[in-house]
RNA sequence: GCCGGAGUGGCGGAACGGCAUACGCGAUCGACUCAAAAUCGAUUGCCCUUAGGGGCAUGUGGGUUCGACUCCCACCUCCGGCACCA
């Protein structure tokens, strides 16, 4: 009798599915389309290859397989590919410092990613698989780049764009945390460079309304996003400076506000900031504040605590609801990137204004009354930013600032001074990388014709090889001067390449549809494996994408389906994140030395233990911490179950029928029943995974408790080979090797070929009804009007 | 400051408003061993009691209910996100 031997296993299925093909699937057309089965898209979000898998890979993809095989079970036809986000920074920065071209590290880690996940036996449609820097996909980025840019989605223009010094590049928004890199933690610079820019902008008030379409995501997740895109309601008033002739329209969520507006400040990157000072006393003092504050650190400028600086211009702005000249001012806490660059100063209601007008003497003007119970701050209530009547504000005097709000904006409106207006947060997508490692943006520079997209026959613009990758500035591509020259595909005269490459989050923003048809070479997907797999049922993933990645795919998969392309308007229907596995309570990370590596648990204990294991520390959606005890205690459960299935099978066992009546058996049944029910529901209820394979253990224990002098019996043999062929089916989904091998041997056949079984409710009954114990009168009352 | 999420044994964590603490880990004792490992069995929320048994426990304080970890109100603590966004 051999003990649990999970190589010999694990390398028997694993070779069957791959010579069986077992998880591939075919599209519409194809032979082998499932055209009657509901279909049911699972999918993880696809690894960026540096180096090995880590567990956080094993947790995200051992969640998302047991997912697929429930889906599976459960009558679904699934696909579940699985690609390499394979352009990026760190094998680029690797390539700097060892010379190794990022393609062979890269190139190395994807092989070692796909050695693994086979090794890990999870279910993929290896027939789908792609990987992002190969010209057969980027090809298709490119081209999808083309059609954004034809509809003005793509667009360039220089812009302050903030600046990693280490990195030498520009960064999004998004990639820029505190002031820093989000990947090396340099402070970063702003710069004014032209850019590609994605004009995600213009799909702010949908990727907001759209929530609405998805069935469920974390709500903490559409909550961040919701902030980020950051809509504000409010209205855009004009206020003119008379002897420039000039408008400066600010933004405001407070109209109501306006007759209490007593200065008016610019942001020092103001446009018009320049030809309000030439020539006046203020000039040298205006321009030394503007470069200093150039100079300093986004992160500095952004610190609330600091005292309020700014600058007198010496020109001043008249108030359009009540013609007041208003002294105008440059500071640095008004900020360029939102709505207009220039606010209205309303220092009696806002903080900023106040801290401002207190630390330039500057008048104060009160315009809303608090409420009678509104405990004072200073010494008058100020800055108060509640409601109240309005006071001070003309014809507007007396009503509340709420109805007053409503009937300012309308005033305005009636001659041009002003009207209802929104503004976002969200700015829009800088797509420039001055870095080598992605897909080169497919432009070309031409003296005569200015910006030429490349014909969509001569893509891909393929990346040339080069030998120094270190940026200095300017793309490591400018380096390649064949590949750079080229001609003008408009006019034939000599042209440039653009030599920026776009960021990488441009690659992963559309790969779960070139799944869908990834061989495809004449186009980037078959509109009809779109329509057949598209939305994506379950994507399942790291909390660290709930802005970034997730908001760009929409953002993608909207502008596809205004182009046509597509024909739905969210890519991911179901969103689940997995949190985090520490170790000793720390995030795992090379410099601390706590990292776990799958590969040595898998090699120790088998693959099938440390999924399980992954499933079961706690609820998948919370992080936990890295345990060798506990990953002992699922591989002793596993042992457990393959034993008894060891000592059943040598059992003579009658049909089960006949073992149902004596009282042991009958309560082993009922629990494997209990079981059934309790881990669908689990699955169900949000992959509650740690439950369910709870569940699957108690069975196991359970038959324990019955076996011992039972199994002589072959009536009661054929329970307990029962219970073991139901905790193999249950745990299949966790444990698949374990799960095939067990059922095959106890049942025959395949146990994924197996609908997911169902709970009989007789049984059942028996074991979760008896639970009323102390009952008073009303509650036996009920149960006797059920009965 | 604003927006989310969470507070249950020594630990990870279970509980359609109905036996709180399932399952796992750890710990203690025992069986098998020359011994160890592995395996198997027993015990394991806290306090009191020789025992039988009793008392107290789901962050704190109230409320609803025959009955509350669960629902409602207030507060405390921790974690995550955003933040000079006009």
């Amino acid at each position: 009798m051999a003990g649990y031997d999970p190589k010999t296993i694990e390398e028997k299925w694993q070779r069957l599915w791959a010579e069986e093909k077992t998880w591939e699937v075919a599209n519409p057309g194809q032979p082998g389309y499932a055209a009657d089965k509901p279909k049911s898209y699972v999918l993880e979000m696809l690894p960026y290859p540096s180096g090995e898998p880590h567990v956080g890979h094993l947790k995200c993809y051992a969640v998302g397989d047991a997912i697929a095989h429930f889906r599976r079970r459960h009558g679904f036809e699934v696909i579940h590919p699985m690609g390499y986000d394979s352009f990026g920074l760190p094998a680029e920065n690797n390539a700097i410092k060892t010379g190794e071209p990022p393609r062979e590290a890269t190139e190395r880690s994807i092989a070692s990613f796909h050695r693994q996940f086979r090794e890990w036996g999870i279910s993929i449609d290896w027939s789908r698989e792609l990987a992002t820097h190969t010209p057969e996909y980027y090809r298709w980025t490119q081209w999808i780049f083309l059609r954004l840019f034809e509809q003005g989605l793509a667009y360039r223009e220089e812009a302050p764009v903030q600046w990693c010094p280490k990195d030498a590049t520009v960064l999004a928004n998004e990639q820029v945390v505190d002031g820093r890199c989000e990947r090396c933690g340099t402070e970063v610079e702003q710069r004014r460079l032209e850019q590609w820019f994605f004009k995600i902008t213009e799909y702010a008030e949908r990727l907001l309304a759209d929530f609405d379409l998805l069935e469920s995501w974390p709500e903490h997740v559409v909550t961040m996003q919701r902030n980020w895109i950051g809509r504000s309601e409010g209205a855009e008033v004009s206020f003119r400076c008379e002897e420039l002739d000039l408008d400066f329209p600010v933004f405001t969520t407070r109209p109501d506000t306006l007759f209490g507006a007593t200065f008016f400040v610019l942001a020092p990157e103001h446009p018009q900031l320049e030809r309000l000072i030439a020539g006046t006393p203020a000039e040298v003092e205006v321009r030394e504040y503007v470069n200093r504050v150039a100079r300093e650190s986004v992160e500095d400028r952004g610190d609330e605590e600091r005292p309020k600086t700014g600058v007198p211009l010496g020109r001043s702005v008249v108030n359009p609801v009540n013609g007041e000249r208003i002294p105008m001012f440059v500071a640095d806490y008004v900020l360029m990137e939102y709505g207009t660059g220039a606010i209205m100063a309303v220092p009696a209601h806002d903080a900023r204004d106040y801290e401002f007008a207190r630390a330039f003497d500057l008048p104060v003007k009160r315009v809303i009354e608090g409420a009678d119970d509104d405990t004072a701050r200073d010494d008058d209530g100020l800055p108060y930013p509640g409601d109240g009547p309005m006071t001070a504000s003309g014809r507007f005097d007396g009503k509340h600032n709420r109805e007053a709000y409503a009937e300012i904006v309308a005033w305005l409106a009636e001659d041009g001074r002003g009207e209802a207006a929104v503004n976002y947060r969200l700015r829009d997508w800088l797509v420039s990388r001055q870095r080598y490692w992605g897909a080169p943006i497919p432009v070309v520079y031409c003296d005569a014709c200015g910006i030429v997209p490349v014909p969509a026959e001569q893509l891909p613009v393929e990346l040339p090889e080069v030998d120094d990758y270190a940026p200095q500035g300017r793309s490591p591509l400018a380096a390649a001067e064949d590949w750079v020259a080229t001609e003008c595909p408009r006019c034939g005269a000599a042209a440039r390449r653009e030599t920026d490459t776009m960021d990488t989050f441009v690659d992963s923003s559309w790969y779960f549809i070139r799944y869908l048809d990834s061989q495809n070479a004449g186009a980037a997907w078959d509109p009809a494996a779109a329509d057949s797999w598209l939305p994506v049922d379950q994507y399942i993933g790291g909390v660290e994408h709930a802005i970034l990645h997730l908001m760009y795919a929409r953002f993608f998969t909207k502008a596809l389906a205004d182009l046509g392309t597509l024909s739905v308007q969210e890519p991911f229907s179901n969103l689940f994140t997995q949190g985090m596995i520490t170790r000793d309570g720390a995030k795992m990370s090379k410099s601390k030395g706590n990292t776990v590596s799958p590969a040595e648990y898998v090699e120790r204990y088998g693959a099938d233990t440390a999924r399980t294991y992954v499933c079961f520390m706690g609820p998948p959606e919370r992080g936990g911490d890295w345990s060798d005890e506990g990953v002992e205690g699922v591989n002793r459960f596993l042992s457990r179950l393959w034993r008894l299935c060891e000592e059943v099978g040598e059992r003579e066992t009658a049909e089960l029928d006949q073992a149902a009546s004596e009282g042991e058996v009958r309560e082993l049944l009922a629990k494997a029943h209990w079981a059934i029910d309790k881990v669908t529901r689990d699955f169900e209820r949000g992959f509650q995974f740690n439950t369910a394979i709870s569940a699957a253990m108690e069975l196991v224990n359970e038959a324990y408790r019955v076996k011992d002098g039972l199994l002589a019996d072959p009536g009661a043999a054929a329970a307990v080979r029962f219970a073991a062929a139901t905790a193999a089916s249950l745990i299949f989904p966790f444990a698949p090797h374990l799960g095939a091998e067990i059922w095959e041997r106890l049942e025959g056949g395949r146990v994924w070929e197996q609908p997911w079984p169902v709970a009989d409710p007789e049984l059942l009954a028996r074991d979760t009804v008896t639970l009323v114990v102390q009952v008073n009168g009303k509650l036996r009352d009920r149960i006797e009007a059920a009965a």
